[in-house]
DNA sequence: CTCGCATTATCATTTCTTTTAATAGTCCAG
DNA sequence: CTGGACTATTAAAAGAAATGATAATGCGAG
């Protein structure tokens, strides 16, 4: 019997419809259907209740459903392997990431893991992070790029960069010419900021709280971009990741300066995967890409390093409590690039942290 | 991709040619070739190496091998399992048996099997005793019926009969009157024996031995058939297990007498399978039934008991040490039917003897 | 209860895959 | 080097799966 039926059972018994298995698996709705009943139709027994809507698993179909899905999972585990063996790889790596990785390092990332593997097929997506989370959950994406990575028993995360926060402001600026400023320069400045719902102005929002700064806050937006025009158009200043805004000081539309006495105004960045799920060869090779430190890193930059002895380190919130860096010094075998984002290095599997 | 490409690589792998595996699975030759193609497509790899007589497995080969060949058991498995659930007992049961199981007891177990699991298909080929081990083990029968069971560490017996040996005379022999004879009443008679290669045989002659008795040999066979056409035909006597000769005994053709001072002189047959195939409920089936009271027993029968208190038990040697039984006292549950042949009881499954 | 929406089953058709039989090619032993 | 056993290749036929349209069914709102 053909192994997609299976597969399409699965995916249909997973998400409770026909129709959502269907779109999943690529194959028209009537097709997962006649699929399904052809499995019935050999094991003679009914394993869909579909007199229920959302339809229902009988007793018999969900322990086929539960046996099923550990096979696949080991078939998968077994044909990566043996590729492996004959150092292929292939297969696909599907990353879903938040906008503001930074297009420029990825496009850089993707070229490099395109040119290392070439049988691999990767697809990234831009998304917002609850969509990342979303298509994760939903075996969509083998991968997620997140910030302020959030593990649960569903998701696991592994550290990947912890960008510095850095000051932006429009090049005719009163700040402009600092190389670094304290948090107290802000106070009183026109202030565009993240939406509430966001972790990082939460995080941002803690920290000029706690050195007694207020900003004025005069515009709002979800996403990076948006900030970074809004002050390109004079709007007012913002704390935003360096990475983010590598190519608006390069071509001089905006100056980024640092904050010397908030080493904690940082903004971790971790990949998410599912827990239990065995990755592909392939998938932890875009993994190895992503953790090596010439990766990641802002193309060219003007060498303007962070004061030594002074790690970034992020005092996270308790949503983002796994990514708590010791305060003085780096995590072992950390790189620091040029722009001070902190390359988190491939950990050992030894330790799983809940 | 079709599972059926993945059993037909294995059967292939395992019996390390295409047409063989071909044949194991029932399809062309060309379509193990082209199955075998396919896979080695998917995978980019080459998993058999044809430039050598007789074929090798290549690494991968071997590992696609062993991995497919568990997902293939577990596959099974839950197949089997989805149908448990809904009370089904289905697929094949394939039995391979000594000609001397007997076979009106067999065609009774046969037939009742079928009436109360008509979705179930037995097949029960009658086959030399070599030939059911070599079956078993080449993964051609599920189940074997073997006399003086041999488990090693490809093979697992089940305990299922003992039956006691009893002194077959024609009619018409001096013996035929009485109701039990001792052993030394054989000594120098013409004897029936069985060929020397046999276990039966060596057993016999060791009980003999050590009743000092010294018999005739006039004839070998190696066949109970055959023995028993020798004994019609007046060419001597023969130590036979008793169910073995109830149609004659039934018809008058033959007289069976049993023998008082060799309560060792059994014959002990065991249910025999690969010792780590997971067996289907089918089979499992089967197995109860065989081991049910009120299978194997002789249709009707002249009540004619064994006395009490002296158990048939058999001092095995080497070759059959597991069936030992304690020399007083059945084992525990066991069943003596009218003809005294010892059903073992289905064991639960707790200390695996090796 | 009934209507409308969303979901699933069924069907005929097209497309693709698998199977087969015949044939050509390859390896090994003598 | 040759014969025999084995495997690959091919084209045609048989078979299975995918699709789109349509019918049937269950669910919830009114």
């Amino acid at each position: 019997m053909h192994l997609r039926f299976v597969e399409i059972f699965c995916d249909v018994a997973q998400r409770r419809s026909f129709s959502k298995g269907a779109e999943a698996q690529n194959v028209s709705q009537s097709n997962a259907s006649q699929a399904v009943s052809k499995l019935e139709e050999r094991l003679g027994t009914l394993l869909i209740d579909r007199s229920k809507r959302p339809l229902e698993l009988t007793p018999a179909g969900q322990m086929y459903f539960e046996g099923c899905r550990e096979i696949l999972e080991r078939f998968r585990t077994i044909e990566d392997r043996v590729q492996a063996i004959a150092d292929r790889v292939v297969g696909p790596v599907r990353v879903a990431a938040i906008y503001s990785v930074g297009l420029m390092q990825m496009e850089q990332t993707v070229h490099r893991f395109e040119q290392l593997y070439p049988d691999a097929s990767l697809r990234l997506d831009y998304l917002h992070p609850d969509q990342v989370y979303q298509q994760v959950l939903d075996d969509k994406a083998d991968l997620g790029l997140v910030s302020y990575p959030r593990p649960n028993s569903e998701i696991l995360s592994i550290d990947w960069q912890v960008q510095p926060l850095v000051l932006v402001v429009p090049p005719q600026h009163r700040l402009a010419g600092q190389h670094a400023v304290s948090l107290s320069a802000l106070d009183g400045e026109n202030y565009i900021g993240f939406t509430r719902e966001l972790t990082i102005r939460r995080e941002i929002d803690r920290q000029l709280k706690r050195a007694r700064v207020a900003v004025q806050i005069v515009r709002e937006f979800d996403n990076i971009e948006n900030i970074k025009r809004a002050i390109e158009a004079g709007s007012g200043l913002a704390l935003l990741p360096k990475p983010t805004v590598w190519q608006e000081i390069s071509s001089g539309t905006l100056v980024a300066v640092d904050v010397s006495d908030a080493s904690d105004l940082v903004r971790p960045l971790g990949i998410i995967h599912k827990r239990h799920k065995q990755l592909t060869t392939a998938v932890r090779k875009f993994i190895e890409l992503l953790q090596s430190p010439s990766a990641g890193l802002a193309p060219v930059e003007p060498v303007r390093s962070i004061s030594a002895g002074k790690s970034p380190a992020h005092a996270a919130g308790a949503a983002s409590a796994r990514l708590t860096l010791p305060q003085n010094g780096h995590a072992p075998g950390a790189t620091v690039s040029d722009d001070g984002t902190l390359i988190v290095p491939r950990r050992k599997r030894k330790s799983r942290r809940t």
